[in-house]
DNA sequence: TTAATTTGTTAGTCATGGCTAACTTTTTTA
DNA sequence: TAAAAAAGTTAGCCATGACTAACAAATTAA
C-alpha cells in the first residue's frame, strides 16, 4: 500500500520558483518577466534561476526561448495556484483561529504551503467554512483551482476628493503590515483622499475620523475599491 | 528586523535522526541502540547514519564512543521531545478537527512536525484546549518539554482470564491501525483474554460482546492497562 | 551604428544527505 | 580460541540547489 499523499512530487525549491514566476507574471501583466527578475524576486543568483528554469522547462511547467521571457504552462500555473490556495488558507487559519496578526502569518504560511496532502487542505477549507478571502484581502482560489485576481487599484492611483474602501494590502513586507495596523487601517476601512502634495508625492488621507499623511510608496501597497 | 521563527536551525534530516534515536532509546530502554538499528529504523544505509551521527555529535546532540552505542545529550533529547509534541498535537488536530482517521494522520503529521514556529504549535495546543493524549493514546509532551512515557504493557504480556483496557496502539503501521479499527477496537475498549493458544501463540480475546482471534504480532502492538 | 550596459548563459565549485563497496572492529559461535 | 558473522567505519560517488566568475547576446545610449 503506497502512501500517495499527492501525485505532485515537486521539491520545495521547484514549488517556490513556480509560485514566484506566477506572482511576477500575474502582478505585472504585460511586462516581460526574465531570468533576472525571477532571481531578484527569490533573492538567489541569476545562475541558480537559470538552472532551475531549465529543470522546470524539462518538466513542462515553464516555457521560454533562449534569452527570451519566461512563461508558465497550464500545468505550471495550476501548481502555482494550488500553492497560493494553500498559502492563503493557512494564513486565514492562523489569523482566525490561532491568534496570529497579519504581519506574523506570512513566514509560517510560507512553510505550511509545502505540506503535501490534498485531504489536509480541503478539510482545512471545509473547517473554516470555505473562506473567500485571506487576512490581507486576497481571494483564495477554490479546490478546483479557479483563480480570479482582484482588480488592483492602488490608493496612489486616486485623485483628491476620491473616497475608497481598503480591499487588500500587499503582504510582502512585515514592517509595512505593522505600519498599516498601527495607524488604524484595516480591511474595509473607508478612506478619503484629502490632498496629494506635488512636492514629494505624499498623500493626506482621512479614515475613522483621523487624518494621516502617507508616502507614495505606502499608497502603492494599499489596494482599494473606489466608492465615490 | 530578523525573522526568528525558531532559534533551532536544524535541517529536516537532522530532526528526523534525533527523533528516531529518541524513540529507539526510550522504547527499548536497556537495549543498546547502535548505528545499524538507527539506519534500519530510518530506512537509510548504515553509511548515511554514520555520517549524520558524526554531524550530530559535533553539534552536541548525540554522544557515543567509536563502535559504541548511541545516546542523546539533554539538548538532543529536548529537541526530540519537542518534535514528538508537534507530531502528536498535529495528529490530534487532524483527527479531531479535520476528519482524519487514525491511520491517515501519521504521514501528514510527519511533515507538519518540521514546521518551525513556536507560536504556531503553542497556539494550536491552546486552540484544542491543551489535549493530554493523541489519537493513538500517546501522551503529548507539554510546552515545557515535560515528557512522561506511558508504562507500556502489551496485550501479549497478559494471561488467560485477564481483563484490560486499551490505552494506546503502536502508530507505526497504517495497515495495523486499519485492522484495529475494522475489528471494532478503539481506545478505552475493555478486552478480556479468553485463551492463549500455545500452538501458534494466537490469542482469543473478547470485547464489545464479540470474540476475535489475534496473532501474537498484533497483540505486541496493542498497549493496555490491566483491570482485573 | 558602434559602444556601453544590461540581461542571460555556462562552467566549475561547494554543502547536504543520500548511496555502494571495501574494510575494520567487535561479538558470537563452533 | 580461532573462524564466522555482525556491526561499525571509511572512501568515494551521485543529485539537488545554492554560489562566483567568465562569457555571450540583446538592448540602450551616445
Amino acid at each position: 500500500m503506497t502512501n500517495k499523499l499527492n501525485s505532485n512530487n515537486l521539491t520545495k525549491s521547484e514549488e517556490d520558483y513556480l509560485k514566484a514566476l506566477f506572482q511576477l507574471i500575474t502582478e505585472d501583466d504585460s511586462i516581460k518577466v526574465g531570468n533576472n527578475q525571477l532571481a531578484d524576486y527569490l533573492k538567489v543568483s541569476p545562475a541558480s534561476t537559470n538552472n532551475m528554469v531549465k529543470k522546470l522547462k524539462a518538466k513542462n511547467f515553464v516555457v521560454s526561448e533562449k534569452y527570451g521571457k519566461l512563461d508558465l504552462t497550464e500545468e505550471g500555473k495550476s501548481i502555482a495556484v494550488r500553492l497560493i490556495r494553500k498559502h492563503r488558507l493557512w494564513e486565514t487559519f492562523l489569523c482566525n483561529y490561532l491568534n496570529f496578526t497579519w504581519d506574523e502569518v506570512h513566514d509560517v504560511a510560507e512553510q505550511l504551503e509545502h505540506i503535501k496532502s490534498h485531504k489536509l487542505i480541503n478539510e482545512l477549507d471545509r473547517f473554516m467554512d470555505f473562506p473567500k478571502k485571506d487576512p490581507h484581502g486576497e481571494i483564495i482560489p477554490n479546490a478546483r483551482g479557479e483563480y480570479y485576481v482582484l482588480p488592483k487599484i492602488t490608493l496612489s492611483s486616486l485623485s483628491e476628493g476620491d473616497v475608497c474602501k481598503l480591499v487588500a494590502v500587499n503582504d510582502g513586507s512585515v514592517t509595512f503590515l505593522r505600519y498599516v495596523s498601527e495607524i488604524g487601517l484595516a480591511l474595509s476601512s473607508e478612506i478619503k483622499i484629502i490632498e496629494i502634495r506635488e512636492f514629494d508625492n505624499s498623500i493626506r488621507i482621512q479614515f475613522n475620523n483621523v487624518t494621516e499623511t502617507v508616502t507614495r510608496k505606502f499608497a502603492d501597497n494599499v489596494f482599494v475599491k473606489k466608492v465615490v
